[in-house]
DNA sequence: GCCACGACGGTACCT
DNA sequence: ACAGGTACCGTCGTGGCG
């Protein structure tokens, strides 16, 4: 018969009969289905050496190989654009890929192995072209026996899945859930401590919660499991749930030998690629892993995040710090605050989740990793794969990842900015600059020409500076991907805009080209990361100085039109407002550069400092617009950011001077009187290595140092809040974490002198207002 | 021993 | 574990200072 299902999950599975294939999905009346495909064999490449005599290489590795393995010469695959001498041995154990590549690597006209290094799974998405989070069609046979799989049809593949167009997403059910745990002091111990309160909240509009008696969380765990088993989520949400929840739960029912049994064949959550943990049938998110694409949060915690995404009303409204944890458990009469902020916590994440699952499906989809997976790897990560399966249909073998040593090379342009307020403003901007370079220059590590390689027939593109040489033609790798890529968004926006926005389809198509952005952007930095499968630092560095050509020729053209260039960053140009102009340029643009610029913002007023990266405009409608100061920073206090965005308002609205140095002065008067709340004097930044690695001592690893000496966890990674203190010594000797911090002992001065005054000078210093006249 | 200064470590931003 | 360019803070070593 045939099947019709959307993919939610895969998994293989090795027994001795061989590699199996799991297909976790919903069919068309929305029953949840398993297939299984045993027809999939595991396979890998020899790279044979140009002159090798493929004959005399297949007769020997007749010899080598293992019993289970099978030869086939392919002879139309390409090795970094070139046409090469492949062998495809296929094995029927996934196991006996090592041991095959080991032995017959070492073979005489063997180059190398090469594609041994996919996963097995990944493997059959890319060769069936299936997709996760998509729509599949196969042939299969239903099998009658009974399992303890939590599925309603159990189905053995008698094809490969067919990709099928169809956009809509079955409904599916999902579950958010968040847990407490009770330790008196310092982080809980799976070993020592329990689980109290587990909430969930489910997307049919009801929630569970089940609370220990005491400190035995037998019970507890058990009515979870209970609880997942019987709601049977296809999606499980979490936030921090990939390293809190799911660690503590899986060690604490070990400790208390129990079984977490909560995925589709009633085994337990494991930890797999990119570090994310798996729900074999089902998709486990934890959204802290996609909180990064949100930056214009800066402190990414659920709260934040939540209110960004409107996912919640008022935000710290009733949140419990996990340092007061313990006051609420152990006071019975205050339990049920805690049983209210952690129900509450469940329902935010599950609002949070059903925001961003769009967006990860969609990224899931277009990139073909599966829908847990793709949150938590790195962009890197993300391209690889997307670069890997377009690799796929080329027929481009896939290039080993290899450990090599760092070059830097140079990057962009950025012009000195006239500082002070200036007048209406156009920034100019170059449309998918690198992507569109590469794609003109036809950029790719399958078109560059090596120093030494002679001309081809059809010539090549030079880049300027350095002068190395790519090939006119054919179309290289990321010429074709990119160029699929930025049409395929365009026709997107155009869908988009004859959509009605309310409409959920909406939102679906909004997603898609979001994530099909990214992934374009992403090309030029993935071609110049070390760590790339496709490295080739001459194609980042070509492109990059292909930038800095094109803007320099921006530049002169502009000036050529008598338009004032007053900044300009990488791809953009600010020029003082005049329509006429600025049509003539952008025409001139066009002509000479074969690339597209436009006019994407215009500011009614813009003001910049000396520095670089660093200004302040507003826009016709009011809205003000601060890149790189201090107010864009998620390391400087609240309240030196509120006093800078204040002065800034004020200058940008009216440019009255006097004005702004009162707020200053008056916002002074209320930190020496104690009238700023303590939270915003938190200072926060990230611990980018574990504290011991650091090499000078520094406030905010200070104060985490202070946190692990309190039995609380700090982690490479993790948001250190501190206030400084009152008192003599160096500034890392004052700093405090937060939460063990009081008001009083808070040094109000330090404020004043290190944080308000140097964010307030920052503007009003290019209006020549000494710092004394700040203070009050 | 104290201070000014510059190099360097450290973080977060911009495109 | 996508790139390089940039600003800015705090720490720390160093040389001058009789």
């Amino acid at each position: 018969m045939k099947l019709r299902f959307w993919l939610l999950d895969i998994n293989d599975a090795i027994t001795e009969k061989g590699a199996e294939i799991h297909l976790w999905g919903l069919d068309d009346t929305a029953n949840h289905i398993l297939v299984v495909d045993k027809s999939f064999p595991p396979y890998f490449y020899l790279l044979l050496e140009d002159k090798a005599d493929i004959k005399e290489v297949v007769r020997e590795i007749e010899v080598k190989k293992s019993p289970d393995a099978v030869i086939e010469e392919d002879l139309e695959r390409k090795y970094f654009g070139k046409p090469v001498k492949a062998v495809k041995i296929t094995c029927r154990d996934p196991n006996s890929i090592a041991k095959n590549t080991n032995s017959l690597g070492k073979i005489n006209g063997v180059k190398a192995s090469l594609e041994d290094d996919i996963r097995y799974s990944f493997r059959y998405l890319i060769d069936n072209d299936v997709y996760p989070c998509g729509w599949h069609e196969i042939d299969v046979d239903k099998i009658e026996e009974k399992s303890d799989n939590k599925i309603e049809e159990i189905y053995v593949a008698k094809s490969h899945p067919r990709a099928i167009q169809k956009s809509s997403t079955p409904s599916l059910r999902i579950l958010a859930f968040s847990i407490v745990c009770y330790s008196p002091k310092g982080s809980p111990k799976p070993d020592k401590n329990p689980v109290v309160m587990i909430s969930t909240a489910t997307s049919n509009g009801k929630t569970m919660q089940f609370v220990s008696e005491g400190s035995n969380d037998k019970k507890v765990i058990e009515s979870f499991i209970e609880g997942i088993q019987t709601y049977d989520p296809d999606i499980i949400v979490g936030y921090g749930s990939n390293s809190f929840e799911w660690p503590f739960l899986l060690q604490r029912s070990k400790k208390l030998g129990i079984k977490l049994k909560v995925d589709r064949q009633g085994g337990e959550p494991h930890t797999s690629v990119y570090g994310h943990v798996s729900v074999t049938g089902r998709i486990n998110i934890d959204f802290f892993d996609l909180s990064d694409e949100i930056e214009e949060v800066k402190i990414k915690t659920l709260e934040n995040i939540a209110e960004y995404l409107g996912a919640t009303k008022k935000a710290d409204e009733m949140l419990i710090d996990d340092m007061d944890i313990p006051r609420y458990w152990e006071d019975n009469s205050k339990q049920s605050i805690l049983s209210e902020y952690s129900l509450k916590k469940a329902s935010t994440i599950l609002r949070v989740g059903q925001n961003l699952l769009n967006f990860s499906m969609q990224l899931s989809y277009l990139v073909g990793l599966p829908p847990d997976q793709i949150g938590a790897a790195a962009v890197g990560f993300r391209t690889e794969s997307y670069l890997i399966r377009q690799a796929y249909k080329i027929k481009e073998l896939i290039p080993h990842r290899i450990e090599r040593p760092y070059f830097p090379y140079k990057g962009a342009t950025v012009l000195e900015p006239k500082p002070g307020l200036h007048g209406k403003t156009a920034v100019l901007d170059f449309r998918s600059m690198y992507p569109n370079i590469m794609i003109a220059k036809n950029i790719s590590p399958d078109t560059y020409l090596e120093s030494g390689e002679k001309n081809p027939y059809l010539g090549v593109y030079v880049a300027p500076e350095m002068g190395y040489s790519f090939r006119k033609s054919p179309p290289g790798f990321y010429n074709k991907v990119l160029s699929t890529l930025i049409e395929a968004r365009d026709d997107i926006r155009d869908k988009l805009k004859n959509t009605d926005p309310k409409k959920t389809e909406y939102r679906v198509l909004d997603s898609r080209q979001r994530a099909v952005k990214i992934i374009t952007n992403a090309v030029y930095g993935y071609a110049g990361w070390i760590g790339a499968r496709w490295y080739v630092r001459e194609v980042a560095e070509a492109t990059a100085a292909w930038g800095r050509y094109t803007i320099a020729h921006a530049i002169d053209l502009a000036e050529k039109e008598g338009l004032e260039v007053i900044y300009g960053d990488t791809d953009s140009l600010f020029v003082l407002f005049d329509s006429e102009k600025i049509d003539r340029f952008i025409e001139d643009v066009q002509r000479d550069l074969g690339l597209e610029i436009s006019a994407n913002e215009v500011y009614e007023r813009i003001f910049f400092t000396e520095a670089k990266k660093r200004y302040a405009g507003i826009f016709t409608d009011g809205r003000l617009d601060i890149v790189g100061l201090e107010v864009a920073r998620g390391d400087w206090s609240e309240a030196a950011k509120r006093v800078q965005e204040g002065i800034l308002e004020i200058i940008l609205k009216g440019k009255i001077i006097q004005k702004a140095t009162s707020f200053v002065r008056q916002y002074i008067l209320d930190l020496r009187e104690g009238k700023i709340p303590f939270s915003d004097l938190i200072i926060w930044k990230t611990l980018t290595r574990d504290v011991s690695e650091y090499v000078v001592k520094v406030p905010h690893a200070e104060a985490a140092k202070r946190l692990l000496r309190e039995g609380w966890e700090v982690a490479r990674g993790d948001k250190i809040g501190f206030v400084i203190v009152k008192g003599r010594g160096k500034l890392h000797e004052r700093a405090v974490p937060y939460s063990i911090a009081t008001y009083s002992e808070i040094d109000l001065a330090f404020y004043e002198e290190q944080q308000i005054i140097p964010a307030a000078s920052r503007i009003l210093s290019i209006f020549n207002v000494p710092i004394e006249s700040l203070k009050p």
